[in-house]
DNA sequence: CCAACCCTACCACGGTCGTGTCAATGTTCC
DNA sequence: GGAACATTGACACGACCGTGGTAGGGTTGG
């Protein structure tokens, strides 16, 4: 089994050791340990520490940031407590009454909060 | 017209004046201002920021984060590729053989970061 | 056995977040 | 016109983020 040490998957992602554990901290990218306790980075870890890396630095976003996109999506009350949040705000529909939506998302927050 | 002054909001919101400056910077709830530039809040926003409030300590959320759950619904290339590079997580299903399961996702990202 | 690697656990340091306070200046209202 | 508010800008400060380093101790392989 093709299996690349934290110093070798450094030189092939781009990250450093420090950051690749680092990383698997922040619960983004974890490698499987040897009998030992070393971790074992397979093409699989790699090619997801390259697109990552690639996704921050395209995007400007942190671990953090990624972080939390990851929360929102394991935590549906959460995801759907910030979405409804950002849902009220835009530029409201001109063919709804103001008072109307505004009662509309209201309501949707109460529900939501309430569960 | 019923409009409350920045103290006022804060009173009946449980924000500080100082941190309703911060989360307007914050681009999150905006006040319009009168003509001598005083910021009014209406119904509307003193609702949001209630909400918005209860989200931010029921799930231990952060402005800043809430400001890229913003980001995320209005840039839908950053929306798309960090829902496909965290789609790639979980435990992959068994019944996809993990080396095409891997390519698939190779071949997703390379797609979302051309474009 | 020894060099070269790995582990965890710390210290450091500049940057941002969340918050308060203070200063200098303009507005409202009695 | 003076008290009580508003504005922006700055300084401060503890907490966390991203990153590097170092130290003390185990593992691997020639």
């Amino acid at each position: 089994m093709e299996a690349l040490t934290i110093h070798e998957a450094a030189q092939t992602t781009g990250w450093s050791p420090r950051m690749l554990r680092y990383v698997e901290r922040a619960g983004l990218v974890s490698a499987r340990r040897s009998p030992s306790g070393y971790r074992l980075y397979g093409p699989a870890e790699l090619q997801r520490l390259r697109t990552l890396r690639e996704l921050l630095s395209r995007f400007d976003v942190g671990l953090a940031e990624m972080g939390f996109a990851r929360r929102l999506r394991r935590e549906p009350a959460l995801r759907a407590a910030v979405d409804s949040w950002l849902a009220a705000q835009p530029r409201r529909p001109a063919h709804v009454a103001p008072g109307d939506w505004l009662r509309f998302e209201q309501d949707k927050h109460e529900k939501l909060l309430a569960a």
